[in-house]
DNA sequence: CTACTTGGTCCACTTTATGGATCGAAAGCA
DNA sequence: TGCTTTCGATCCATAAAGTGGACCAAGTAG
């Protein structure tokens, strides 16, 4: 419902408005899942004429930033925006623009803070930070790569997917997460990842390291995909319930913070 | 020169042209340098109206695709297309597009063919395939991090960055690549920097693993920019001169190819 | 077989973008 | 210091581009 008040607030509604609205439907393709966007849904949802719809997403197709399923005839996003993605992302790294977070997460709590991106079927440690607690617990370094699924933050990541790419990591990585704890399994990792989506976290209570406990948070771009994701790792006296609500609240705030940033531009 | 003309062999001139100037510009950006692009050498490159061109690029800033240097008044993607990049990368990843690739000069050389991708101040190996050779040089497991410049593949992508992304990443890492080998020093990797340019494609004669040579050819997208690179690693006994001129012939008519398929979309 | 939905196309109408002219500021030159 | 050039930015009458109601073809459901 708030697509289109969201791009009123421009100060002057000068020029090129055929790149707005191409842009708004790109931005609509973006959002959707693996499904892809039918046209007559995008005409409802944009409230624009069908044919002009059309138009745009033939324009969109003709520069590559979207593709059309030949069968199902939806549009997904095309190869075009993946490159011009790249070469945008020399400039915008993850890991900088979380760092302030980290830096205040790790002093309000005194934990380790953990930030993680996925990377194929993996998750890789982008950042940690140390708190000033006399006991620490480091089981992952800066650059270290896990199975989806398997820690508090690779979890978080693994669960804030869609559906089928999650049975397709699990699939994947099958094989190799018993290596981390003899109570790994593909079942294990579905069960664990529906209780994380329920419960809105992820929890990681020892399986891995035991004596040691850690919640995870996604965070979101502004298309609603999984980008990275924030975890505290603590030893269990620091981590009972009550506590964990709080450090999980503080990890919402700080991932909502990000999010924000990230739809303020940056 | 040739800079309209590639986009002219669309079926039909019907609709939406704007959008496809605006495209244009965009493309432009992106195959800018960190200087960013100024809208006179935008105008006299495109040939266009100073005023279209200039409230084009107002467009692409309203939409968060470009952003303008205060300071500079130069033009540089912006966070928005990052974003949009993010959520296309779901569907587009390097390895599967590379796969074919790295079975063919597996095969037809009998080595090892690894695929690496820049992250950060790392090159990481992203997949490796095994020839029929009965000696193999296994030196980098799928998901290995070395420093930038560590390694054929890894010397490969560095050499491939803009001058001022080099330096940068030979200083964040030059406590770290003594590590893989006494010889290592920032000024040695400036060193190899400059032949690895000079000669097309990078060579590791041994500096890691004793007794084995490996060389690299980076992969740009159709900005220019490096995204991954193919590299080929055998003992010293399958590298002689000519053979190693063969190999490298090799690998760049695969990365050629790999070029060639972005550029035709995917 | 009919009614409905969906993707796609056409073309007269009119809203939109265009670009030559112009301005202010800054850089370059004398 | 003053003159000239370059550059980013804006204006607005003109010309061109996008718009959208109507329509078509191909499913799909009843």
């Amino acid at each position: 419902m708030p697509n289109k008040a969201d791009r009123a607030l421009e100060p002057s509604p000068s020029g090129t408005q055929t790149f707005d609205r191409a842009m708004t439907i790109l931005r609509l393709v973006a959002e959707q899942d693996a499904a892809g966007l039918r046209l007559v849904d995008a005409v409802r949802q944009l409230q624009l004429n069908k044919a002009t719809t059309h138009r745009l997403l033939l324009a969109l197709m003709r520069e590559g930033l979207i593709a059309q399923d030949p069968d199902t005839k939806t549009y997904r996003l095309g190869f075009e925006l993946f490159a011009l993605g790249m070469a945008a992302s020399r400039r915008f790294n993850i890991k900088d623009m979380c760092e302030p977070s980290l830096l205040r997460l790790a002093e309000q709590t005194g934990e380790t803070i953990y930030l993680s991106v996925r990377s194929g079927h993996d998750a890789v440690c982008l950042a940690r930070e140390t708190g000033s607690n006399p006991i620490q617990t480091l089981t992952l370094a800066v650059g270290d790569r896990r199975p989806l699924g398997v820690g508090a933050g690779s979890l978080a990541l693994l669960a804030a997917l869609e559906a089928d790419q999650i049975e397709q990591a699990i699939i994947a990585n099958q094989d190799r997460v018993q290596r981390y704890s003899p109570v790994f399994s593909a079942d294990l990792l579905r069960q664990l990842v529906t209780e994380t989506r329920r419960r809105g976290y992820s929890l990681n209570d020892g399986a891995i390291t035991a004596g040691m406990k850690a919640v995870g948070v996604p965070i979101f771009n502004r298309y609603r995909h999984v980008e990275a994701a924030l975890s505290i790792a603590a030893v269990d006296a620091h981590m009972k319930p009550d506590r964990q609500e709080v450090l999980v609240g503080l990890l919402r705030e700080e991932c909502a913070r990000i999010e924000k940033s990230w739809s303020a531009n940056a």
